[in-house]
DNA sequence: CATTTTACGTA
DNA sequence: CGTACGTAAAATGG
């Protein structure tokens, strides 16, 4: 990087930055053998580390509050009096990030009765005027008064505080409509809640801005507050002086007397015998060697990993793309995004790296293309699914078989967290700074894809080797294999009948509509029937009603409340605010599906196949494993999910009972394996043990109860939980289950040895290897361990049942395919599938689909599939 | 603007 | 005080 014509003055707001990194970071993975937390101070010293390297700074200077109290909470006592305690694992990390700060000779102000910004808004001044380039870092919006053009604001994103968003006066304007120096008059106006500094009623963003972009500033606004009608206008008039205080309190302060001058600012030689004595104390072994090389100071801590360069990204075509293709015939990492004429691909095999631009119509891309599907080699993609979407949508030539993909295997790693970005990836599984690039810049440079390809290409044999062998069974038999088979899925899509839901939406709108009249009636006025807030207004202050649950923020308005409700206090508001529920989900139901339909009359879902910690499919956009079923208008919904011209009719196939057979085979109950091994009515057989009557004398009643039992237990249902649900007194319903694991003694002991082995090992394992960690169940959290320990219960259930549809939905896949017939799976809803058949396919579908997803697991029990077909999912359905 | 909460649909 | 999900709208705010 060039040494900048102006010098750079960065100024960091330590307290807002090390609190967003102390939620950014677990706090459980960054602690000291003392039990000292340190997430905040590692997540600060990372993204300042990264600041460093990227902005080059010449100046330096780290502000903190020195407590909550400041000339602003003398004046105004309520000043951010709504904040709540300062978490336990936060407190004492920042007295230590001092220290670390201090060790790399950083500034560090704090200034008695003023806040860490107004330290900032004086030196970013004096800089700004001193000729300085000026980047503040903070995590405070009331910053953004400071931006010019001399003066930018860095400013952490959603995304934690690796990314910073850039805050010139462009993009303050941008982004607020307003320029900079007008931000605290929008914010007087709007209010800011986590400061408690209460707005103008009825007056958000939109409204604010409008206001100041009217009258240029608050002053004049206000001396102009008689022009404005409406309410909003009353309570600006009304509630003026609030406007008033904000702006007072918002403003910060620019002449705060300080002991050092811009100019003392300058950075200083960092102290690597104290870093390394303090940042060893705190066991930060990646950053202590990023801070050594920062000092020049490249004596390694630990056996350093040999630097390696990252490759610039060369662009390759015809011939060119050609040899090097031939010259790298081992697995290569691959990644795709949409460039501006067409797609962009980044490849590398972790030495060199390469990129290529695919023109549509041209041939440049050829050796590419035939690569692709060549079986002889090894792709590792970087999202699989995704790419071959980008792929088809171009119009190549998809591979039968993928061979690799880094989303499926980091997901495995680690079901049920959210996914790491590749940077996190590298971060730990290489122990390497992938080195962000700045967000404000354009993103997706060409080469930085081939730079991309690089490092996947690299952590890829590492995320792999860290699976255990179980799991790496699950990966390359069952995940990877269906990822073309779930392709094709989504590709296909399943016809919807438009005018049916064109129809169902106009029904339901209007049966929803008259149910809001009634409701408003009911009532003597309008509400909002949608937001609890108005309806506990409505329902407990004006009609009094008895108070329900309690929730987070006040008394549940929820089904089963309402309902309760309608028996102690009945009101014609109640009947019709049930009715309006109802029928307002459906209508967006149906909604939601009509605006997907694609323009060829069908609906294509996303299954995600790394969305759940059990090893299910997920369904979104639209999410089709949701579609009602339960009622009248829930068949009519299905049926508007048709079979389309040239195809025959739809056929559904589903496992009946499939976790309870997986119960009976992991507890290996005699009883249980018994009911199964007979095929009568489970409910039937179970009710006739528990309750010692003959399979005929079982009534409804008693089927119900073992039913919501049976069911219940691979959940870790509660004797308590049974009687709500059933309705009847807690001591039945202990009775009722004593009395079943008295007949089903196994399974009892089945589901406490499923716990206390997850307990001992960590994790659970479904029938096929495929586990899932459960680190909660040491937790020392009561309410989190017993949640811990009912998700443990059911995880090898629902995982293998997982398991066994996915491998059912291989073999079906694969006979199709082999035995050319063009029938072809539309969906996966969890235990069930649906096909389109071709024309004269039905009966050897319906025998191919049975025999494979029978025989998909061996079990001791049998698997039972049912099958029906007819023109749409509800005639289908049996 | 982005995340969280509430409510509710499925297996 | 029953598991696993996704979506919509409202509420809320490191």
């Amino acid at each position: 990087m060039s040494q900048p014509s102006k010098p750079t003055l960065m100024l960091i707001d330590g307290h807002s930055l090390a609190f967003r990194a102390f939620y950014a970071l677990p706090t459980e993975s960054f602690v000291t053998p003392e039990g000292q937390h340190t997430n905040a101070i590692h997540g600060f010293l990372s993204m300042m580390l990264s600041l460093l390297k990227n902005e080059q700074p010449t100046h330096l200077a780290v502000a903190f509050d020195v407590s909550r109290f400041s000339f602003r909470t003398r004046e105004y006592p309520d000043y951010k009096a709504t904040r709540g305690e300062t978490p336990e694992e936060f407190i004492g990390q920042v007295p230590l990030l001092e220290k670390a700060l201090g060790a790399m000779n950083v500034t560090t102000l704090s200034k008695e009765d003023f806040e860490a910004d107004d330290i900032i808004a004086t030196l970013a001044t004096r800089g700004a005027e001193a000729g300085y380039n000026v980047l503040v870092v903070s995590g405070d919006r009331d910053t953004f008064q400071l931006v010019n053009d001399s003066i930018t604001v860095l400013y952490p994103s959603s995304r934690g505080v690796s990314e910073l968003k850039r805050y010139t006066p462009e993009a303050v304007e941008e982004r607020y409509g307003i320029p900079p120096e007008r931000y605290p008059d929008i914010a007087a106006l709007v209010g800011e809640t986590s400061d408690n500094l209460v707005g103008i009623d009825k007056v958000g963003e939109k409204t604010a801005v409008k206001w100041i972009s009217q009258y240029g500033s608050l002053d004049e606004l206000l001396a102009h507050a008689d022009d404005i009608g409406g309410v909003v206008g009353n309570n600006l008039r009304e509630q003026r002086d609030r406007a008033v205080r904000n702006r007072k309190l918002n403003a910060l302060v620019r002449d705060v007397e300080l002991p050092v001058t811009v100019q003392d600012l300058e950075r200083r030689e960092i102290d690597t015998a104290k870093v390394r004595d303090v940042f060893g104390s705190l066991r930060f072994r990646t950053l202590t060697e990023r801070v050594l090389a920062l000092a020049g100071d490249d004596a390694p801590i630990a056996a350093a990993a040999p630097e390696t360069e990252v490759p610039t990204g060369q662009a390759l075509l015809d011939e060119e793309l050609g040899h090097w293709l031939e010259a790298h015939t081992g697995p290569l990492a691959l990644c795709v995004d949409e460039g501006v004429a067409g797609l962009v691909f980044g490849i590398s095999d972790g030495g060199d790296a390469v990129y290529v631009v695919d023109t549509p119509g041209s041939d440049d891309s050829a050796p590419l293309r035939a690569a692709l599907v060549d079986p002889s080699r090894t792709w590792w993609w970087e999202s699989a699914k995704a790419s071959l979407h980008l792929l088809h949508a171009a119009g190549w030539a998809l591979p039968d078989t993928v061979t690799g993909c880094l989303r499926l295997a980091t997901w495995l790693d680690a079901p049920g967290r959210k996914a790491p970005g590749l940077a996190d990836l590298v971060l730990t599984h290489l122990g390497e700074e992938m080195g962000s690039s700045d967000s404000s810049t354009l993103l997706g440079a060409d080469d930085e894809l081939a730079q991309r390809a690089w490092w996947v290409a690299r952590v890829y044999p590492k995320v792999l080797e860290a699976l255990p062998s179980g799991q790496a069974a699950v990966f390359t038999e069952i995940e990877l294999p269906l990822v073309p088979v779930l392709w094709a899925m989504e590709n296909v899509g399943i016809g919807a009948d438009r005018d049916g839901l064109d129809a169902l939406e106009a029904r339901l709108a209007e049966s929803a509509q008259g149910f809001e009249k009634a409701a408003f009636k009911a009532i003597g006025h309008e509400v909002n029937l949608a937001s609890p807030k108005q309806l506990q207004t409505v329902l407990f202050d004006e009609l009094q009603m008895p108070k329900t649950r309690q929730t987070k923020t006040g008394y549940s308005t929820d089904q089963q409340a309402l309902s309760d409700l309608q028996e102690s206090s009945p009101h014609p508001f109640l009947d019709a605010l049930l009715g309006h529920r109802d029928q307002t989900k459906l209508r967006q139901i149906v909604e939601g599906l009509r605006s997907a339909v694609g323009d060829d009359g069908r609906l294509h879902t996303t299954f995600d196949q790394t969305g759940t910690s059990t090893g299910r499919l997920s369904s979104l956009d639209p999410n089709l494993q949701n579609i009602p079923v339960r009622t009248a208008v829930g068949h009519e919904i299905r049926a508007t999910f048709v079979c389309q011209e040239p195809f025959q009719t739809l056929l559904t196939a589903d496992y009946s009972q499939i976790e309870m057979r997986i119960m009976a085979h992991f507890s290996e109950d005699e009883s249980l394996i018994d009911a199964f091994q007979r095929g009568e009515d489970l409910h039937n057989y179970v009710g006739a043990q528990v309750f010692q009557v003959e399979p005929e004398g079982v009534t409804p009643e008693m089927r119900t109860k073992v039913k919501a039992m049976s069911y219940g237990l691979a959940y870790g249902l509660s004797a308590y939980g049974l009687a709500k649900q059933l309705g009847i007194e807690p001591s039945e319903a202990k009775n009722l289950m004593s009395e079943y694991f008295s007949r089903f003694g196994k399974v009892r002991d089945y589901l406490r040895e499923v716990v206390e082995k997850a307990r001992e090992d960590g994790y659970t394992e479904t029938l096929f290897g495929r586990r899932r960690p459960f680190p909660e169940l040491k937790s020392s959290n009561r309410v989190a361990r017993e949640a811990a320990e009912r998700a443990a219960l059911n995880a090898p259930m629902q995982g293998t049942a997982a398991d066994i549809i996915k491998r059912a939905m291989l073999s079906v896949s694969a006979r199709l395919r082999d035995q050319k017939m063009d029938s072809r799976m539309l969906l996966q809803v969890h235990d069930e599938l649906i096909f389109e058949v071709a024309t004269g396919e039905q009966d050897a579908l319906e025998s191919l689909v049975r025999e494979e997803m029978g025989q998909a697991a061996e079990l001791r029990v049998p698997l039972e599939v049912n099958v029906g077909v007819g023109a749409n999912w509800d005639t289908a359905a049996h």
